[in-house]
DNA sequence: ATATCTGCAAAGACTTTGCATGAGA
DNA sequence: TCTCATGCAAAGTCTTTGCAGATAT
């Protein structure tokens, strides 16, 4: 009965000490079905759907456990709610950063100008490892303004 | 009576509506004499050490304010609470990313590289702008990982 | 003088914890 | 079978709101 967009992830639980388990495919099902960038709360509602026994604390508890194994990443934008989306090579967006709007929250995914970024990263990351004998496994990169439809108002 | 450090704010505060008070002054002071990133407790802590009236609404209601002002920043580094700086044009530290440890939450400030990053900034900024209709006013650039001491273990 | 600001107490939003039951390998 | 995972309820943490009294200009 598996549906579109469907995957198997037992392998990423194998040999970890974890199991796969209805809620863990079904919050994995919903992440991978969906462009937006999901809330707890949003993931539960989703879930709910065809899942109507989740627990809200079975989503919260998943939510932790597949930042830690890396399959999704979380984001606080800064108001409230941190939000959660699969990891770059699990995800079909890709690599990818974001575009806040300041006024209305809205969130926008662009993926252009990775060469510039590439670039910067490659310097950047080499220069501060070395300084600061940081090991970098990762980055955020966020720019914050107005959106078109704030700026009209 | 001005201890080191201190400096007046009320022009900024002149001709919006807001008025200089002594708590405003309070916070202010506490963000302008430290290097760290201090969250509201934080500041509450330090401001009731010289001002022991001081409630801790007060103290959400004007960073708030403050940032709205633009004369700090708030941070939130994905742990709970969020951190305030003053902003660059303010502080002595100047314009500075961080770098945060995924194992002990710590933060390091870095203002190295900022060459190849206004290289990265201008062309993607411009880029973001124009095919996105946003107007940037700002962003963030953290680097994740694992510091030299939570390396070691 | 008067609109803004403050502090207290209480409420609110989001997330985590304890514990007995249920389920995967 | 036996450890890991779940769901409920309760607690925890950080932050916001309502309101009467205090304060800056």
């Amino acid at each position: 009965m598996r549906r579109h967009g469907q995957r198997h992830w037992g392998g990423e639980f194998k040999g970890c000490g974890y199991r796969m388990t209805k809620p863990r495919q079904a919050i994995l099902d919903v992440l991978g079905e969906t462009d937006e960038h999901l809330s707890a709360e949003d993931i539960y509602q989703a879930v709910y759907k065809f899942y109507p026994n989740i627990g809200m604390t079975t989503v919260y508890r998943n939510l932790e456990l597949l930042v830690d194994m890396s399959l999704i990443v979380r984001f606080d934008f800064g108001h409230g709610r941190a939000k959660y989306e699969l990891t770059d090579q699990y995800s079909e967006k890709g690599h990818h950063h974001h575009l806040v709007c300041k006024k209305c929250n809205k969130v926008i995914d662009y993926s252009d100008f990775m060469n510039d970024e590439v670039k910067f990263l490659k310097s950047t990351e080499k220069g501060l490892s070395e300084i600061y004998k940081f090991r970098i496994t990762d980055h955020l990169i966020q720019f914050l303004g107005i959106c078109e439809e704030c700026s009209k108002k």
